[in-house]
DNA sequence: TGTATAATTTCTATCGTTAGAAACGATAGT
DNA sequence: ACTATCGTTTCTAACGATAGAAATTATACA
């Protein structure tokens, strides 16, 4: 009482289920029967409920329903960081995929670090949410433990591998694989990679390079390391030094699997500042097929991870989850795991199949 | 009791205050007072108490708290789309922001359409949140009334100006002539602007052409239309058509306003294109200094608008209307309005000062 | 030692909702 | 007319927390 007409707070005073009660001249819980279809209401009272909800503006206080119901229809998802465009891409998506089976969704950015991980998994939104879909940067498969959550979780993301969680992967490997084989099939035979991360056994950059080279091979192709460029980052000025310095030295391939899109951005900036062009001297293609790869110049033939199939799948599962039903096909006990194919757009930066105009 | 005990809800049994208290042997309330810092608590129960929280694992159940207090601690963030690097930082922020004062942001796409505009405000989320931090896009000044809403609002943006409501708006007539005026210090004589919105009256574009306005008649310059470029989109690509536009019309400017940063990089690429040279020949200058900026080659002087002062204000101003204390130094009754100052980020794409190495 | 006072702790109603169980009419079967 | 049955509505106890008021215990002062 004292709190709800306390001065200033800002709030006008919500009507309840009691005043609706109140104005129809029926009980509460007929009230509730109403809001939730209830089977065995007359007609008149729904209608008499029905009026006294319009006149009164009411609508259910969600929280408190949530109290009751033990749930809170609220998921978190908790990512590395907001501003990358891949994540807030990928939150979008979630964010789009999770209202329409009625949850709304908290995006907790974890700053890229440890803490900030496991204040996702073990912090104080805890009992706000019904589940969390996950994706890990600094967390790897030492800390399996800190996962083992009381609570529906579902991994995203290249940096664990378990049978212990519910997980859902974009298709690295294959993807790589098939930008490497398309770029052979337009006619490349020494085909760069860049943007790889030496030593790394685990992670986008490691699968991706691995891609490349089952790419190469299905094609008897040699690995060659003077075509790998390395890169810790994955910006634009990355793929720009990289690719300088790949062709400073004087090795030109004839095209380039670029790790990510921002670096493919980078290379074509390169290559067209060597005088060269693309995709008649150099083909380029990209992976993430980012919003902006269409607006380059040449627009940027790209791996599509299929980020809205991760959206789908993770957000589903873990409805599933909540709800305590199997998800997908999986036996009791089981978890899920899900490679999102990826697909290859072609755009502008890669040269025409020989032989007919439609992609692979 | 059913709820929570029926098998395969995904969730284990959560401690609540009441097992705290049976374990140290206290009452409920005393748990509470513990919890909340309550003065008057002995020592002594203060560590059992303590000691009960520790061994069960005890958390607040947020939700309920929520409930008995009468605010959820959450604020919804309205925005047009999360995928635009503008907005996915701007939420960033606001998340980073609210999340100091110990709030949680439940960021909701509108996606372009009305409907997504007013369903934010008056939708069903309503009664989980505390407050709301809008930025339309679509609803303008026509639509003052929908705004009209009995909970806490900020408004953030270009769309919408009136003394009604709070309001944190970036300065952009400010910024554009900033902008100009440091092209024009730095020696150029014919600035062009890339990116207007012929007809606009009201939003960015408008303000800024009027900022490149002023810097123009601040130093005695003429108002060319040639000059001006219009372009409805302002991706990386229509930076590119409207500079090509220019060039190929046999139009060269010395600098170039672009109205933000992609279309910023659009310019850089034409420019380069025409074989000539960035700030050498001509100098670019963005608007919203987005990330990528810097990893541009050249790495992009940019107008920076201080999202993140906009985020912290507008998060501030909400806390404030949500306390029922009078924002900033705002009197009974009246409105926050605030111009987030911009600055200017020196890079690369624009020649030195005259005489100093020190930016304005 | 008795009582006033202060420091602790407990009791209990409440936030807005849901839902099992009980109560109430009305209709139907015998 | 008397109970059985069904449809419809109300009663009441939760969900997990907070907080005013009451009750208890400890301390101080005369």
């Amino acid at each position: 009482m004292s709190l709800a007409d306390s001065p200033g707070t800002g709030r006008g005073s919500t009507p309840t289920m009691k005043d609706v009660a109140q104005a129809a001249g029926v009980s509460v819980k007929t009230v509730s029967n109403v809001v939730n279809d209830y089977e065995f209401v007359s007609k008149a009272t729904r209608g008499k409920v029905n009026k006294a909800i319009e006149e009164l503006g009411y609508r259910v206080n969600v929280p408190a329903r949530n109290l009751r119901l033990g749930f809170t229809g609220m998921i978190s998802l908790a990512i590395p960081d907001l501003a990358m465009p891949y994540f807030a891409q990928l939150s979008s998506l979630v964010i789009e995929e999770a209202k329409k089976l009625g949850m709304r969704v908290l995006v907790e950015p974890t700053l890229y670090s440890r803490e900030g991980e496991i204040e996702a998994l073990h912090g104080s939104q805890r009992s706000m949410i019904d589940g969390l879909i996950y994706s890990p940067l600094e967390l790897g498969m030492d800390d399996l433990d800190q996962l083992r959550v009381d609570y529906p979780l579902v991994v995203v993301g290249e940096r664990i591998f378990s049978d212990q969680f519910d997980h859902v992967a974009t298709e690295n490997v294959e993807g790589a694989k098939h930008a490497t084989a398309y770029l052979i099939n337009t006619g490349c035979r020494r085909v760069a990679v860049i943007g790889t991360h030496p030593g790394e056994k685990l992670g986008s950059a490691a699968l991706r390079l691995e891609g490349y080279r089952q790419g190469l091979e299905e094609a008897c192709l040699d690995y060659d390391p003077r075509l790998v460029a390395p890169s810790r980052m994955w910006h634009r000025i990355d793929g720009v030094n990289a690719m300088n310095a790949l062709l400073d030295q004087g090795i030109v391939p004839d095209g380039v699997v670029a790790l990510n899109d921002m670096l493919a951005a980078g290379v074509l900036h390169s290559i067209q500042m060597h005088g060269m062009s693309v995709p008649d001297d150099i083909s380029v293609i990209g992976f993430d097929n980012s919003d902006d790869s269409q607006y380059l110049s040449p627009s940027l033939t790209s791996i599509s991870p299929g980020l809205k199939a991760v959206a789908r799948l993770s957000v589903r599962v873990l409805k599933d989850r909540i709800n305590g039903v199997q998800p997908l096909n999986t036996k009791e006990g089981e978890h899920v795991f899900r490679k999102v194919s990826s697909s290859l757009v072609v755009r502008n930066s890669t040269r025409a199949l020989p032989g007919n105009e439609i992609a692979v």
